[in-house]
This record gives structure tokens, C-alpha cells and sequence, in this order.
DNA sequence: AAGTCGGGGGT
DNA sequence: ACCCCAGACTT
């Protein structure tokens, strides 16, 4: 085994793409999908790349239920990649509002400006260009390559990877580097064949809707799969083992308190920096956690200065907002001043009127404090 | 490789 | 409660 540097050179990724190759899987999948795959989406039946990248980033870690309607509000207010990179960003900030992962709404307005700007609104349909594009990566650009364009690109999403776990029998955390670099090795050689681009949408929705609607985490329904007839996960009984969880680890707690400013139609909003939690968003003014009722009643009046007498205040029943990655504790506060003459909000802040706040970019949580608080109005009724 | 980034739906 | 969703990006 020794002094054959021919053998040593590490393998470039056709040829190991080549160990995973069988053509009979991608015409499985295909077949199957024409005939059971889901057909009606919103945003299949056309070739507009615009709308599938749109569609795309919003499914990104969002299920489709959720997707639906943000889809067709959206595309009503930015039918054009033009309109949606001429619009205000607090106008896309709104029309994001409540979808999550925030990032995505401002990658998505870059982007659409990108593509005004570079490829005079036409995406490109070459997957490394779109990679290169804000808030696309690999399996986002191979998806709007396919089904835009019917080139042959592999996707690698949460979908794919269970089904692949399961029907290769695949050990290891998928998200794991090296389990992951193996299933994409896997997703490129079980690509339909060089010529057979004309099946690349029905392949690349086939392995979405298996995923999505047989391949599912809790109960795959592996009588109407038409990968049973080679799936390791089910000839070992391992459907329920594969693919291995994600290790799990304790959530951190965090507390904030949340003030309700208002003065007659108006509230008072904070705008949230770009980065972080929330980025990019509107909020309510927040207040370190006070150790006892009287210092919290001093940062009130200390934050309140200059903003007139108060009318009337109360606390407000206490909630919390779980993340991904820590859970949140929210005291709000509600307080409510005295009308006086129009004074302006310091730099950073605004002043928002109630009536608009459905449609403001706010937090989910948020959003639903304001309106449950303010629009039942009975503090000074 | 690990952490950051939401909100909701299914079980 | 727990899990995870048509992931991308930063550190």
C-alpha cells in the first residue's frame, strides 16, 4: 500500500459522485411525481424565475402552509423584481412581517436590486451566479436553475436529506459536515442524466413532495412510497432512527421589558438594528429587567422624560417568545400620556399610528400585544 | 464546526 | 414539551 502517489490523490467530485450514480432512481421519482407529486402550488405551473426565487426564499426553514399567503400578498404589492427593487425597505419589511428570519426579507431587497441592476431583471440560469446572489446558497440555486430554467442542478434541503438518510440508510447528524458533504456527493450523482434535462422539474419537486408528504418525520407512509422497494431505513426498521436527530442542548432564558408608549392615536416604535434578533424591524422601547417595582418605576420616569405628564399606566400581563436558540421573557408596560403639542420622537424612534399597526413591520409577538392592547382602548374609557 | 437567525404546525 | 420546516450566513 505504499509508494503509489497515483492512488493517493484525493478523489475530484465526479468521480466521487460516480460511487452513488443509478439512473433508475431519478426515473422513479419522476414517474411518481407526475402522477402523485403535488401539481397546484402557487408557484409551480409557471417559469417566471422571479416568482420561484421568491417562493424560494420564503420557504427557506418555513413550511408551505405558512408560505401561501405572504406568496400572493407579496407578488400583489411586487408583481416585477423591478418594483420589488424600487420599493421602500419598511414597505418589504411589512409584507415580511410575521414570516421570520428576518435576514431574508434584506437579502431579498438587495437581490432584486442586484438583479435590476446586473441582469437588467433577468435572472440568470446559471447556479453559480445565482449563489452568488444575496440570501441564495447552493440548494436555493439549484432549485430556481431547475425549475426556472430545467438545468441540471442538485438540491440538497431538509426534504432531501431525510429521504436520503433513510432510503441509503445514512448514520450521522445530517447537518454534520461530512454526513452532509456525503448526501450532496449522493444528490449530484442521482441526478437525472446529462440529456434528460427535460425531467430536472419533475425530479427536483419529486424529492420535495416524497419529503413533504410520504417521507414525513413522524409516520412515512412507506406503503405508497416508490422508494420502498430500496429503502435501507424501512428493510431495517429503522424509519423512526433515520435520519439522527439533532443533539439537542439547554435553551438560555433572557427577560426584557416592553413599554407601551402611547398619546392619542399614536405609539411610540423603535427601529431594531440590522443585525440581531429582529433585525431590521420595528419595536417596542425596551428596558433592562429592574430588580424590584420602585427602580422599575424610576426607569420609567427616566425614560419618559420630556414626553409630557402621564395619564394613566398599568402593567400588563407578562409573556414569553421562544426562539430557535434561546427563550424570551416579555414584562410589558403600557403608559399613556397626556395630549400635548406634537413633540418629535428622538432619532431612532417614531411615532406610529394606531390604526396602521396590522400592516406595520413589527415582530409576530409584538404585533399581537399592540393590537390585543390598543385596539381594545378601554385604559381611559 | 458551531452559532445566529422566527414563527408556526405536527405529534 | 419536543421536533423541525424547499437554509444562508457569520464567526
Amino acid at each position: 500500500m505504499r509508494g503509489l502517489p497515483a492512488m493517493k490523490r484525493v478523489l475530484n467530485s465526479n468521480e466521487a459522485a460516480q460511487d452513488f450514480a443509478d439512473p433508475t432512481f431519478s426515473e422513479a421519482v419522476i414517474d411518481w411525481q407526475k402522477q402523485h407529486g403535488r401539481h397546484a402550488l402557487p408557484w409551480q405551473n409557471t417559469r417566471d424565475a422571479y416568482r420561484i426565487w421568491l417562493s424560494e426564499i420564503m420557504l427557506q426553514q418555513t413550511q408551505v402552509t405558512a408560505v401561501i399567503p405572504y406568496y400572493q400578498k407579496f407578488l400583489q404589492s411586487f408583481p416585477t423584481v423591478e418594483s420589488l427593487a424600487a420599493a421602500p425597505s419598511e414597505a418589504v419589511m411589512a409584507h415580511w412581517s410575521g414570516l421570520g428570519y428576518y435576514t431574508r426579507a434584506r437579502n431579498l431587497h438587495r437581490c432584486a436590486q442586484r438583479v435590476t441592476a446586473e441582469y437588467g431583471g433577468r435572472f440568470p440560469d446559471d447556479p453559480e451566479l445565482l449563489a452568488d446572489l444575496p440570501g441564495i446558497g447552493r440548494s436555493t440555486a439549484a432549485a430556481i436553475a431547475a425549475f426556472s430554467y430545467g438545468k441540471r442542478a442538485a438540491i440538497l434541503d431538509g426534504n432531501v436529506k431525510r429521504v436520503f438518510a433513510r432510503v441509503f440508510g445514512v448514520e450521522g447528524f445530517p447537518g454534520a459536515k461530512a454526513v452532509e458533504d456525503q448526501l450532496w456527493r449522493r444528490a449530484v450523482a442521482l441526478l437525472p442524466q446529462a440529456g434528460m434535462e427535460s425531467g430536472m422539474e419533475a425530479y427536483t419537486q419529486g424529492l420535495m413532495d416524497l419529503g413533504a408528504t410520504l417521507c414525513v418525520r413522524g409516520k412515512p407512509a412507506c406503503d405508497r412510497c416508490p422508494l420502498a422497494p430500496r429503502c435501507v431505513a424501512l428493510a431495517t426498521g429503522r424509519t423512526a432512527e433515520l435520519p439522527v436527530r439533532k443533539p439537542k442542548k439547554a435553551v438560555p432564558e433572557k427577560e426584557t421589558m416592553m413599554l407601551v408608549i402611547s398619546e392619542g392615536n399614536d405609539v411610540l416604535l423603535e427601529q431594531r438594528p440590522d443585525s440581531g434578533i429582529w433585525g431590521g424591524l420595528l419595536s417596542l422601547p425596551e428596558l433592562p429587567p429592574s430588580p424590584d417595582a420602585d427602580a422599575f418605576g424610576a426607569a420609567v420616569e427616566s425614560a419618559l422624560q420630556g414626553f409630557g405628564a402621564i395619564a394613566a399606566c398599568r402593567k400588563l400581563q407578562p409573556f414569553s417568545h421562544v426562539f430557535t436558540h434561546f427563550k424570551l421573557h416579555i414584562s410589558p408596560y403600557q403608559v399613556v400620556l397626556e395630549k400635548r403639542r406634537p413633540h418629535v420622537a428622538e432619532s431612532g424612534h417614531v411615532w406610529y399610528p394606531i390604526a396602521q399597526l396590522a400592516d406595520a413591520p413589527l415582530p409576530a409577538p409584538v404585533k399581537k400585544l399592540l393590537l390585543g392592547v390598543l385596539q381594545a382602548d378601554d385604559l381611559l374609557s
